[in-house]
DNA sequence: CGGAAAGTTTAGCATTGGCTAAACCTATTG
DNA sequence: CAATAGGTTTAGCCAATGCTAAACTTTCCG
């Protein structure tokens, strides 16, 4: 039964989809954190719990535990009641991240978006995209710039 | 200090976005869930668990839980050892996510990105893009087919 | 039609990511 | 330098999403 063995193998494909995207959302929150870490160092100098809690909409307690567990996977370290750091494994994940945002951001408002939709599209989008996308999005951007 | 109120208020409008992927987050699983159900019920004449979960690539047990919660959000209606039905509403959302899913995927074709990428890109896009970004991709289209 | 195979559900557990309230440090200031 | 105000952490709760193993139905075949 050929029909039946195809229908298995497409099925089978189709999974790997959607187990990449239950993937992607356990790595997509730290990517934010340590995204978002490094934008507030670069910006004010160091970054505290709470202005991460207060960017991100969420609860001081929340952030407290999830910087622990992002301790333990060795990308920030902090001491207690002191600011934030990223380790060099948490600083390339920002890098990263920043580069796909921004990519995916510009390419959104050359795609004809409001500012406002880019910022919060691109934000959802950015952690989705695998890096075939992303070449074709900045070669977009290229031949538009021309 | 017009500095730090300018900042707050971005803070504010940022977290909007993480707000928003969190929602996103949550409505995501359902929104597969239904897709995926009216995709069997249309293939095959009726969709089981199993399927489900062969598709998603999950354990049987978690299709079961995940339908409670489905069936108790009005979404689809199933009685046990039986399979599996959508309600009004569940086919009103399946058919809304089938729109965006082939508007999404025939956009990152379009983009110039290979058959593989786009159908798991868009499996993880599709629930991010607001309805402008739709529009956008579909204008793109549209002036691709010209 | 009775029993084994196949398919479903239940039970019970773990992790993640949220919350509030209470306890705890730090830092400022009188 | 002590008291308090403000920021941070802990404790303890909840819901969602995943798992495996065991129990339970259905189905199919002899």
């Amino acid at each position: 039964m050929p029909q039946r063995t195809k229908k298995a193998g497409a099925a089978k494909i189709r999974s790997v989809a959607f187990r990449r995207i239950r993937a992607d959302h356990s790595s997509e929150l730290a990517e934010d954190y340590v995204e978002l870490i490094a934008d507030l160092i670069d910006e004010k100098g160091e970054a505290r719990g709470s202005d991460v809690a207060m960017r991100l909409g969420v609860a001081n307690a929340t952030v407290v535990k999830t910087l622990k567990r992002l301790q333990d996977a060795g990308l920030v370290s902090q001491e207690p009641y002191r600011s934030i750091f990223l380790t060099g494994e948490g600083w390339k994940m920002a890098e990263d991240g920043r580069r796909k945002h921004k990519i995916v951001e510009a390419f959104l408002l050359a795609l004809g978006v409001s500012e406002e939709t880019a910022r919060i599209d691109s934000e959802g989008i950015e952690h989705h995209v695998s890096d075939e996308t992303l070449r074709a999005m900045a070669r977009f951007l290229a031949r538009k710039v021309m």
